[in-house]
DNA sequence: TGCGGCTGTCACCCAATCGTCACAGTGGCG
DNA sequence: CGCCACTGTGACGATTGGGTGACAGCCGCA
């Protein structure tokens, strides 16, 4: 199911321009060109994150993020504002309407994506991530916890499922172990350790014959091949 | 698009010497020389980083890194601080400033360079360079690490890899020995070697008839040519 | 409290890779 | 034509990066 998105804006341009690059990244989008109608719509089939414009004719976006947060079908639903003034950004982010994140005008196609994919990660609606992922005979199931070769299935630590499970969404791409030490560690480090590396060599030694995925690149660190 | 560095520190030498070496390192820099100008500066074009010294006159980087935390503009920028104290590095990077990085003085441009580039690596500000190069049949694809010529992948190493992909970034323009030490292998010394031409070399022999691409121009250094 | 599975670190080792050197070509210029 | 400054080439130690085995601390669990 793609996540479904509601950007709210009476400038038809802006909307096109968003709605464009929403759908490009695989979103399902709806639009609304005034508070009415933005109102009407959230409440008829709730969006997972909804895009409002502040500037808006009759009923402003404040107006319509208080709203939607008196109705509990919409209560919940993140929300991140379009703003021309840095002034009004305390506001926005204030408990009083308490959006979830803003943007300021003008802003890049890439910019808006990403804190889209931010906020919907956070609220676990961005449920597009695979929940299995198949190389040959290699399978990974995320939910599960299991990772398989040939239907035989193969025991590991959770360090090992997470560090075979980043390297795998990221096949094909070289991972450097700062990245690896970052994503799987969770350290901030600026410390130097061989700890990738004892965990790559026990990942392979489990993986047996599948550790054929996993390359080292000498002087830039490892990669997934398919 | 260069990222943007904003460097903050009341000695002009000091300045200078920071801003010359990230100039070179083809970052945009903007300047600073206290606590007033800072703030005015980082929130009318928000940085990609912030390179901040802890002794100023009048309101100190402790208080200026508090400050920039609490304006949503600037809340999310990386920090980098300078400090002449060992004693200081823990309240530096401690929860309650929580500057990214630290590096005490005196240091070196190469020391400073790595920070920078660490943090505006993981930032992901660093911006996307293309992902992929391709001149005619020679494709460099830079997230993979792997070269091909005509669909049959070039096993290089780390070093030529970087030397080629350099050289195809600034396809057309020449670059001099002292620059490719400086960009590939991060030398800040005026050493003469041989070093490139030697890699140069190695670049060839491995690329066969894709060396057609590297030209040498005598006097000056090598060039990519399209 | 004792046990066993995980983890992070270390020391050691080998092969890939690197930097340097001496020497051979080469091109430019008078 | 011949010199000279540069660049290409082949070879060779030195260095480095990563694989490997071992080990001690930690944590959950009985």
């Amino acid at each position: 199911m793609k996540p479904r998105i509601l950007v709210v804006d009476d400038e038809p341009e802006a909307v096109e321009l968003v709605e464009f690059n929403l759908k490009q990244a695989g979103y399902a989008v709806n639009t609304a060109a005034d508070g009415a109608e933005a109102l009407r719509k959230a409440r008829a089939q709730t969006p997972d994150l909804i895009v409002l414009d502040v500037m808006l004719p009759e009923m402003d976006g404040f107006e319509i993020c208080k709203t939607l947060r008196l109705d509990a079908a919409t209560a919940r639903v993140p929300i991140i504002m379009l703003t021309a003034k840095a002034a009004e950004i305390d506001r926005v982010l204030g408990l009083e309407l308490g959006a979830d994140d803003y943007i300021t005008k003008p802003f890049s196609p890439r910019e808006l994506l990403l804190r889209v994919k931010k906020i919907l990660a956070r609220s676990g609606a961005d449920e597009k991530v695979e929940e299995q992922l198949r190389f040959g005979d290699l399978l990974i199931d995320l939910p599960r916890h299991l990772a398989s070769w040939k239907g035989r299935s193969i025991d590991l630590t959770a360090t090992e499922f997470k560090l075979l499970t980043l390297l795998a969404q990221r096949a094909g791409r070289v991972q450097s172990r700062d990245q690896l030490l970052r994503d799987v560690w969770e350290y901030d480090s600026l410390i130097d350790t061989r700890t990738v590396d004892t965990h790559m060599r026990r990942l392979r030694e489990k993986l047996g014959s599948a550790s054929k995925h996993l390359d080292t690149v000498r002087g830039v660190g490892y990669r997934f091949v398919e």
